[in-house]
DNA sequence: ATTTATAATTATTGATGCAGAATATTGGTG
DNA sequence: CACCAATATTCTGCATCAATAATTATAAAT
């Protein structure tokens, strides 16, 4: 049951995403060592495809190889989450303060559209968590976009998948949501003020509340 | 005639490393193909741990993996260069100023001892350029260590990687040598009078005077 | 006759199963 | 109880097969 009807991508990528995306739910438990015979058994595939696939988890961050003694997902401690909430601070803030400084007016206005359909979703009669966490993330990632800084786009998205394997999640925080939807008002004021040092400063509380909020 | 005595690191990295200084030293071109077959013939090992030391150097931005058409030498244009020596500076920055703030006096002291003989090798009447360097290397790499930030020291470890594979790198011309032991010197003073705004901003001017002599 | 399109061939990546090496575990002995 | 040996499990690397993209040759049409 190969399901790569339109996906032209290798086989070790699809085992990646399988992967990451076990990661992320839980079922492969942080610091649990990861039986390749297994998992390749399970997924009906060969074990080489499986460990190019680890090698490249393990570039992300997500697992860690131990010479001879194969993979083991990567247990992230609070001070890994610090640090990495620190960079991505660093990072998303810059790349704030480009897009408010260069982005084009129909840039701003995309941004703007998606704000918009994050406060539908914050909506406190109607609120939903779920679609207002996609939303989110979808904003962060089209302003990186628009930033249009590869290396940087790279680095974050790793982060990223790092962040996600720590179960204190802030963004799934029921209280969150309210404090970290004025956040985002803020932070697209200052986006259409077109203060790049505002927008930096409004997305370096917004990352820095979201810490608070998981710690 | 396998060099592996003290080192118990898998065939893989070895030939990571390898293929790392290859690339380095232009002996493979960037936006050249690698021939999988051709390297594992000639280095006498299967293709298998080549495949996995590809997808690790495809991670780290070195060579850049095309669907049905193998792994290619990234060619990091201007913009690329820009681009990773703006995160650079980013990143280094910032740990610059955690240094400030945070080292130990006898953190702080070690720094000192490398600026000493960077100070040393940068003597106009015998100057050694490729001492310079190394040293340069070393000092930066220390105070990303003493910043601790692993995540941070992964990320800037990449992207030295691939700013090395641009022929234009800013800290082999000649005339810099000077002004980069100038900018060190200011650096160093900043760092020991713990002034981690100053220091912040030193290290940027550090790095936008590299891209300029590389540009 | 030249050019373009199509089909067959070749070459290269992607994947598999198996053999070898190293380490952890278990059982035995001093 | 500690230490050593034997076994078993698991990672690592290799030879091979299959699938796909590139190339070349051939044929037809202008």
């Amino acid at each position: 049951m190969p399901a790569r009807s339109l996906s032209p991508r290798a086989l070790y990528e699809e085992v990646a995403e399988l992967l990451r995306q076990r990661i992320f739910n839980r079922e492969l438990e942080p610091g649990s060592w990861i039986d390749e015979r297994k998992i390749a058994e399970a997924y009906g595939i060969s074990r080489t495809p499986l460990r190019e696939a680890l090698k490249v988890l393990a570039a992300e961050g997500l697992v860690t190889m131990k010479v001879r003694r194969g993979a083991y997902v990567t247990d992230v401690s609070d001070r890994d989450l610090a640090d990495v909430y620190h960079l991505m601070s660093l990072l998303e803030s810059d790349a704030a303060g480009i897009v408010a400084s260069q982005a084009t007016d129909s840039q701003l206005n995309e941004l703007q559209a998606l704000h918009a359909e994050l406060e539908v979703a914050a909506n406190p009669a109607t609120t939903d968590r779920k679609r207002f966490f996609e939303l989110n993330e979808r904003f962060h990632l089209r302003l990186l976009e628009i930033a249009d800084n590869r290396w940087c786009n790279q680095m974050v998205t790793d982060l990223r998948k790092v962040m996600k394997l720590n179960r204190h999640n802030s963004l799934l925080k029921t209280g969150r949501v309210s404090e970290s939807l004025q956040e985002h008002r803020d932070l697209m004021a200052a986006l259409t003020a077109r203060d790049a040092t505002r927008t930096r400063r409004c997305m370096q509380d917004h990352f820095r509340n979201g810490l608070e909020a998981a710690a």
